[in-house]
DNA sequence: TAATTCTTTGAAAGCGCTTTCACAATTGAG
DNA sequence: CTCAATTGTGAAAGCGCTTTCAAAGAATTA
């Protein structure tokens, strides 16, 4: 109903109409009752006369009234805007989830503020204070670093969604991807391709989802009964050149191995560019699988193999879960189950060349 | 020095302090002087005196008092944010620059408030009126298909800056990169491999910047002596597919060609992964120049050569000339000249394999 | 020294909206 | 048919801040 309006003077707006600051009071006036009475449609806030509410109602779209969300805010009503708390507004992964975020807020009439920790605890927690001034409804935090102490404390004062983690706290939701069998269905992949030596390029270990990839990786290999080899896990950060120093080291190390297993794609893109250094063919000599399945896994070359982690989908739940938080509900959301998409960069272990 | 409140308040909160809503009423009641001036003090409205100044200075600081943006704003003075209207949030390109937009608007205390337009005029005018209607100081608009006359409208009320176009209107302030020269120099620098026949896969012709770059290439080929063949110029839309397509049409044309610019990276990653899919080699059998210099471009296999487009910078530039807006000077920023970034891909027409 | 101009400061009026609170007008129960 | 419990509605008091406006004091001038 709300968006109803929004659209309307948004009409009028492009047709070229220059902005009025039509208020509630001129509504008011207009359509002959008090401002109490259109506060109250506007809100849905008490039982009005079908009478009343029309007038109220033509009024508004004569007018083009669209409600000013600072007095709104102030009037200590909500502000219409949730938080989000992201690492870095730029990155591949976390742009898409903040692509789907402001998607589902969008038709609630909400708008998201957008801010930047840059993997750092204390710029994170000046981010909120910054969200809070700015008295948001609610905050979504992309898999921070702050503390889950410091989460809860947060959401004593305000709804929290967090992503990235498992947590239980009243106020807070949290939305977990399951990273360790994400893990498990690269590895197990790899394993069906007959690799018996495959090499992992690992996340950030300070992060818990990639420490729940490792584990996947190396449940996979006790299942399949290979026994796990320190000098085939080297360590990376989650983007381009640690994967692609990663595979320096390892072929550094001559460690004899047919397919890595990089924790995010983004590595997974510097260790082909390694290999091609090093004039190895993906996926000829090297089968190479990577983990999240950004928009440009699909254009590698070759296409990637990858984990499909529903970064748009994530950023969707996770507002909605933010949407049902503030009218009351309990959020239900279920981060969908990850999902191998076998691309061209693995292949059969000594099959023969296309 | 505003900055320097927020700041400091940041850290009282980081250290687990829960959230006060200290008011300017208590900061004043604290200090013993009137609120008024206290709200001078804030904003360097008048002169106060220094004794009244330390006492207030005192009191926020113990406080840990943070102005309320939505009281502000109300008031009628500013909300220290800025609009900006991005395309897709989840842009490879722009989102490099959503970056650098918040980073240069931050230190002046402003936040920024992506809204994103879809390419989509209607859905612009739209995001431009949340925006207004949230009292934002300025609008930033980055290369949108809103009309010349709609902005100038816009810019009657509100400071905006504007990128992709050059116009000049009061209030209104704009950042155009120079495409025609950046199609020029990585025409150019086929043409210097020795390259003669060079298939050009246009942008989306409905941007005045796919226009300038296509306008480059056929100014660098005129200039080379090399005839204009309308056959080896493919229509895309700036995105992967379009690339990917352009280089299938181009191949069931059997034109003769033995290089490729792409009017941006995201498409000469396409038609990288066309050609590889044709059996055709980068740069053996083609040589490929993309444009933009994506981070990814680094990581392309092989990296790929590309017209290095400053998005980061960009952005500071476009935050840095609204801030110059809002404090009413009159902003001289230049965007840097195109360069060419010769990686990989592009190779002398004929040399030997490596 | 009286008259005039600056300065510094506080009181008070909003900004546009929400939300008690209270008052009518209905309705229901006894 | 009276008294209480509902309704629908408006008046008015803020939310936290900015900004006239005017007053009081200080400084300047004649």
């Amino acid at each position: 109903m709300k968006n109803k309006i929004v659209a309307s003077n948004g009409v009028k707006a492009a047709s070229g109409r220059s902005y009025a600051p039509v208020t509630l009071d001129m509504v008011a006036a207009a359509a002959g009752v008090s401002p109490s009475t259109v506060s109250r449609i506007l809100n849905g806030t008490a039982v009005v006369s079908a009478l009343k509410k029309k007038a109220v109602d033509d009024a508004i779209a004569e007018l083009g009234f669209v409600p000013n969300p600072m007095a709104r805010g102030l009037a200590g009503g909500r502000t219409l805007s949730i938080g989000v708390v992201t690492q870095a507004i730029d990155s591949p992964f976390y742009g898409v989830a903040l692509s789907g975020i402001e998607d589902a807020l969008d038709p609630a009439g909400y708008s998201p503020l957008f801010v930047s920790g840059q993997w750092n605890a204390a710029a994170e927690a000046r981010c909120i204070e910054v969200l809070r001034s700015r008295r948001v409804d609610g905050i979504i935090v992309l898999t921070g670093r702050l503390s889950d102490q410091a989460l809860k404390t947060c959401a004593k004062a305000l709804p929290v969604v967090v992503t990235g983690r498992s947590l239980k706290a009243p106020g807070l939701f949290a939305l977990n991807f399951d990273n360790f069998t994400g893990g498990l269905l690269a590895t197990q992949h790899l394993i069906a391709l007959g690799h018996r030596r495959i090499a992992f390029i690992t996340g950030d270990l300070a992060h818990p989802d990639a420490n729940d990839r490792l584990r996947g990786y190396r449940t996979a290999l006790e299942q399949a009964g290979i026994a796990f080899e320190a000098a085939l896990v080297v360590p990376g950060e989650y983007h381009e050149v640690s994967g692609q120093q990663a595979v320096d080291r390892l072929l550094a190390s001559h460690q004899q191995f047919t397919a890595i297993f990089a924790a995010n794609d983004q590595m997974a893109f510097g260790a082909a560019l390694a290999l091609h250094r090093h004039s190895l063919r993906v996926p000829e000599d090297i089968s190479l699988v990577g983990f999240d399945d950004l928009p440009s896994a699909l254009y590698a070359i070759p296409p990637l193999s990858t984990i499909h982690h529903p970064a748009y989908e994530l950023g969707q739940l996770a507002a909605r879960a933010m949407l049902q938080l503030i009218a009351g509900e309990k959020p239900t959301a279920e981060v969908p189950a990850p999902r191998l998409v076998a691309r061209q960069s693995s292949r059969r272990l000594g099959s023969a060349a296309p």
